[in-house]
DNA sequence: CAGTGGTCTAGACCACTTC
DNA sequence: AAGTGGTCTAGACCACTGC
């Protein structure tokens, strides 16, 4: 019999380092917002060269979990900052200016998760979430309508009022509150009816077509911890994407 | 009165290089699928070092304009590849498998521009151009119904039956019949409602939810040349997205 | 002015492909 | 073995920021 080495397992230097980078992010002992070590700083700590923590800094910042600022330093990326408020958002009145959007908090329930979320989460069913109600308006005018739903464990103590003493994104939220940072995010899009909630929310009338974008995002470590079902009314605005 | 000069002129010596190879492809000096030559010989050509070809050619494969394969060399990028065949589709059936999709064109007219497709394709109102109809069916039901609106000079001499002759994805039609490679694309998505002609080819009711997608296809130097306008069936599939 | 990221070089060596 | 892209290093210098 012979042994087949699995000889695909080469990784580069700077892969290492990344992995190394990566592991700080994730253990939180870098923050959202504040400057990671100089690239000088790292390839001393790790005994590489510049050029290789470099590598490194290059991957991360292209997935956009480092944010490099010339002169100044490098930082981890965070929701907090004015640019990157409404990363996720890729919807755009079809006027071209960009969205200013207020929530209005309907509800913050806690309820016991279903197949299909546990299964998003990657929870067992049963397990206690949070189902968050909430409606978009852009000037004035309602166009989204969202369900979210968290885990209770890393969101313990989320509740209406918290919700609603918050203003600005919800991922900003998060990092300040539950100190969790997401990373990236799929979305599955379809079109569908407006059912009767949906339909007075968005002051449309039953069976109008609206947009429906499930997401999930991710944290550190391809955790998935927010599910997300959103309603879109796209009369006036659409849904912008680039396929590069 | 006081001359302001643009001092934000600095460019570094990679990104002229970049400049150089992308108007030798642009040119058509180097055609899809051929290899370009070696980081080597570009470096000689341009009296600059390895690395220095590389970081330029870096940034042209991160864009999909080259595809770099070890120990063969860079090739330029194109949609006759198995693995581009379907680049700029997001289309994706819910159980999860991938899409094989087939094509029935139902008619190929000369037309004059009106304003908006003028304004899309940088054309002049009344300029003329040519409209595709189609039907997409994944596995026998037919899923999507597409406008596709060209320039009639580009490609002059596309017909109906030069269609129905070719097999495989328009872009590899444009590419290997028409010297066009789309580079990017720029898509709108809403959700309308279904009209007779949609219905009726997609053998849904008049009125159902469909997804409306408005696509701008980009060659080489950001010219617009393509528009096309789909609308899909999203019961049973889905468009698919990856936010970072 | 010192410190940070950003560029550029020259040379050595590694991994993969092809002949 | 030769040729290609991929990695790594060490050192010099440039551009930007803030004290």
């Amino acid at each position: 019999m012979t042994i087949v080495l699995d000889s695909a397992t080469f990784s580069p230097l700077y892969r290492q380092i990344k992995r190394l980078i990566l592991s700080s992010l994730q253990a939180g002992e870098w923050q959202p917002g504040v400057a990671i070590p100089s690239e000088m700083e790292l390839a001393a700590r790790y005994s590489v060269s510049q050029g290789t923590v470099r590598k490194a800094i290059d991957e991360l910042s292209a997935e956009n979990l480092l944010v490099r600022k010339q002169g100044k330093g490098t930082f981890v990326a965070t929701h907090q900052e004015d640019d990157w408020q409404y990363r996720f958002l890729r919807l755009v009145p079809d006027s071209g200016q960009k969205v200013v959007l207020k929530s209005h908090f309907l509800s913050c329930n806690r309820i016991k998760a279903n197949l299909e979320i546990a299964t998003a989460l990657k929870l067992k069913g049963g397990d206690s979430i949070i189902l968050i109600d909430r409606v978009q308006s852009f000037s004035g005018t309602p166009i989204a309508y969202e369900q979210i739903w968290l885990s209770a464990i890393r969101f313990k103590g989320l509740s209406l009022d918290s919700l609603n003493a918050w203003f600005g994104p919800l991922y900003a939220f998060y990092e300040s509150k539950f100190a969790t940072h997401m990373v990236r995010a799929e979305e599955k899009i379809k079109a569908v009816s407006a059912d009767a909630a949906c339909a007075s929310h968005l002051r449309l009338s039953i069976g109008s077509p609206v947009l429906s974008v499930e997401r999930i995002s991710y944290t550190y470590g391809n955790k998935p911890v927010e599910m997300r079902r959103s309603r879109y009314d796209t009369t006036e605005q659409h849904y912008e994407n680039n396929l590069n």
